[in-house]
DNA sequence: GATTGTAATATTGTATACAATTTGGCACGC
DNA sequence: GCGTGCCAAATTGTATACAATATTACAATC
């Protein structure tokens, strides 16, 4: 008699603050650089300060906040450097991903891998970009999804937070936009032919080369949108495609 | 003017807690599937609850205990087929320190490798299982600190601890010590060569030999150690080599 | 005027007290 | 005899109170 695989779980605070605070930080609500005083928190999630100090632990073990004693926690700032390094280890796991993918995935879910992509074409060529972004993180969850192995699955989400938020900070290229999608054209296809080596080739490629395109961004500091509203820009939200 | 690499950090009791069980946990004094009652550690580090708690939160994260809300934490155990996903991941993490590391090592490290590596033959040649098994890490640990990648460093060191607990479970099959000396002198030829893609493809295929054995020796299980002191084994600690 | 030492304040680190939930046992009923 | 429901004990989850440390401002001195 094994224990059933999802036992009910009825939250606890510290658990719930930890993916609310995730949350907050991936979706930049508190930019890296912030104190974040506990107390503040505390009221502002309505909870006392034992568990969210037990969540400040935890999104320091993940490297989303930094813990300096006695002076308070940080949110993580995002070296370009460490960017870098984030995207060397990414390139492995994507190759990892396609090629276990093409291995364990059940021809069901490579149909729906391909629905997932014409979704995607269709929302390039109509120029929606926020949804093209969020169809594109999902298409590279169901690859990981299909390698069958969950330890490459925890350290893979890991890694994309770390990305997700550093692009978040970045005037992305959009001129890369067109070159990506040729990219996922291309996994796609050795997907299509069940060629695992390819597969796994061409994604840490696409991986190798939006990091390209992300660290270049993010030497170009973002636009301070605080004193300075010159340009207009077309598009308020820094955007950025894979 | 940066703030200093290394602020003196003096240490928190949550964070001196969170290495104490560390250990304890990877030495396998607190063997998996073990309850881990709060008070009784408390009393036993001297702490109080809070932060051994905070503890257990970063520990949990890390993927080393496991919290049941409000039936308390156990030491995470020891899944085969989760250590098949995790070995899966480490042949990728492998082969990019070894290609990384050919590429960043520096001459003196590549000299120092080396010197490790004349070390673990003498040890293997001499019979110094221990020994030899405390160089290989270090072999293994330098080869990814030269790959240069702090993110690469911290999620090597993430699996390779979750591996060496398996391991510590497992009676390992001696017969695969002389094939990994040998994987060590191929590999070791590569970096001598500094043939990156080499170098990573023969460690990738070292630890994936590794995984095969490692799982097959958890499917037997280790003799008890408890009730039955027959056979007098020659080495008290269940012993494993790469 | 600048700098250094000192003290006050604020924030974090830790301990303890209280509340909530689970679990084991026991009695009752079927 | 077996199952169900309830109660009690123990353990975890949370909140609050206290202690220790860092930061800041101010003042005294050079």
């Amino acid at each position: 008699m094994k224990a059933p695989a999802r036992p009910i779980r009825r939250a606890t605070l510290h658990h719930s603050a930890v993916e609310e605070l995730r949350a907050m930080i991936l979706d930049g609500e508190l930019p890296p650089g912030v104190r974040v005083p506990e107390v503040q928190l505390c009221e502002q999630l309505g909870i006392s300060r034992t568990p969210l100090r037990e969540a400040l632990r935890v999104l320091s073990s993940e490297g989303l906040v930094e813990l300096r004693p006695h002076r308070g926690a940080i949110v993580a700032p995002v070296d370009p450097g460490e960017i870098g390094a984030i995207f060397e280890v990414m390139d492995a796991l994507e190759r990892l991903a396609g090629t276990l993918a093409c291995r364990n995935g059940s021809d069901a879910e490579f149909a729906k891998l391909d629905r997932m992509h014409d979704q995607l074409v269709t929302q390039h060529e109509a120029g929606e970009r926020a949804a093209y972004f969020l169809t594109n993180r999902q298409i590279h969850a169901q690859i990981v999804a299909m390698a069958r192995n969950p330890a490459l699955e925890a350290t893979y989400a890991g890694f994309a937070a770390k990305i997700l938020r550093a692009r978040s900070l970045a005037n992305y290229d959009t001129g890369r936009w067109q070159e990506s999608v040729d990219e996922h054209e291309g996994f796609m296809a050795a997907f299509r032919r069940r060629d695992a080596e390819e597969a796994g080739a061409l994604l840490a490629d696409h991986s190798r080369r939006t990091a390209v395109a992300v660290i270049q961004a993010l030497r170009q500091p973002p636009v301070q949108a605080v004193g300075q509203e010159g340009g207009a820009a077309a598009d308020p939200t820094p955007m950025d495609v894979e």
